[in-house]
DNA sequence: CTATGATTCAAACGTTCGTTTCAATCGAGC
DNA sequence: GCTCGATTGAAACGAACGTTTGAATCATAG
């Protein structure tokens, strides 16, 4: 009763997520209209609010469809090397891999989503809207808490607030790193073709994250003139 | 025959450009709508096309107001600093700092955008729009060319390919780091009223770049199995 | 005061948006 | 073969979009 309907089902919805996943890449959210999913989906226009609901729920499962696996992995990857490790504090250049190597593998898997998808994500942590971000932060909350947690473990020494600071310097090189195309060729020639060389690109991330997470704590000499500025801000 | 118009004229300029940062900020550029524009701002539905041609143009001129003067600053002040080195090269920290300085100092002058245009900004790095992307590009090459040349005669042993990648992670990470409200609160609760602390936050940018910056070259080991996946992706 | 050019205003333009409707089509179960 | 729920199809919905229009308003120069 229900086997009959998965195959092509399953084949709709799978050819609009992909169509979603490419077009919401190129022009965004709301760039990328219904009529244009559908075109180049090749299903009717109805078949979004069909199958979805509404263009927000599709947005969703975009996102769902990758992050729910890849974060699981994430995890996994890092359950398997704390258990390889037999409780001994894991090196924080080996858990800023983990964490990389994860999204850098889906820019060589097509399965996983390649480039198309790792690219919407990149640009989506930055995402005006705030429904939108609210949903990539419930979808990495737990991988995040995880993670944190190991780093703290990895370096006791290094004060809980500074820690959370670098995490997010580390977040956003990320980030930005598989979303930007164009800075790169903005700063020097470059050639394409070994821009998304996934393996070298680990060594150089984790080589530039490592350093900066394991950088001298700054004494806090910053802080003159600045009580002012907050307050008036606020 | 000019200084009667100059001040209204001015005036209403100024009061669409204001609220057009904000909510473009917000709401993104194709989500904030003119009415929305010309709402916030007090003025008339036409008065955008009017002042400024199309809702387009309305865009590249909120970016120049703001980036032509920031990207002239930043330029200035590292003539200055190599000035006063008298041909020695600069530290990469002071160099860094420089160009990082510059953006914070927005972020505490509401005269020069303040937070609003910060994030504006850092989020339209990664917009899916390719026109938008290629303004941001235009109005930023000198300074970019000019700070790479500071850095290359600051690292003369760093390789240049190695180079332009940790100038694109460092660009990225400050990009991200004004662009991003939430990755922190994600991460662990984080008191707001010192997260924009632009002395602080220039403090551990800076620390953590420099070290970025200066990390060992890898040695390129992950070249092992990745031709394939290269050319597949051609 | 009148004439002139710049600016503002309310209203409408045609287009495109996301969504809905309802009939047509499909495919397995009785 | 017929029935019935699931899916697809073509067409239309009202709303909102960016833009344009032409008259009204304003401030200055003569």
């Amino acid at each position: 009763m229900n086997l009959r309907a998965i195959k092509p089902l399953h084949e709709t919805q799978t050819r609009i997520l992909d169509a979603a996943e490419e077009l919401f890449m190129q022009h965004g959210f709301e760039g990328a209209s219904m009529r244009m999913l559908t075109a180049r989906a090749g299903v009717n226009l109805a078949a979004i609010n069909y199958h979805f609901g509404s263009k927000d729920a599709l947005v969703e499962a975009v996102f769902r469809r990758r992050l729910d696996p890849e974060n699981a992995e994430r995890i996994a990857e890092l359950d398997r090397l704390e258990k390889a490790s037999g409780g001994a504090p894991l090196a924080p250049a080996t858990i800023i891999r983990a964490f990389v190597g994860t999204s850098l593998r889906m820019i060589q898997d097509e399965k996983k989503g390649g480039r198309n998808f790792i690219r919407l994500l990149g640009r989506t942590y930055t995402d005006p809207a705030k429904r939108i971000r609210a949903l990539i932060g419930q979808l990495y909350a737990p991988a995040m808490a995880r993670f944190k947690d190991a780093f703290a473990k990895a370096l006791p020494e290094l004060p809980r607030e500074e820690l959370v600071w670098r995490l997010h310097f580390m977040f956003g090189t990320l980030s930005y790193t598989l979303a930007a195309t164009d800075t790169l060729e903005l700063i020097a020639g470059c050639k394409p073709e070994d821009r998304y060389d996934a393996a070298v690109l680990e060594s150089r991330l984790t080589a530039f994250l490592a350093a900066g997470l394991l950088a001298p704590v700054p004494q806090r000499t910053g802080q003159r003139a600045t009580d002012e500025s907050v307050k008036q801000a606020a």
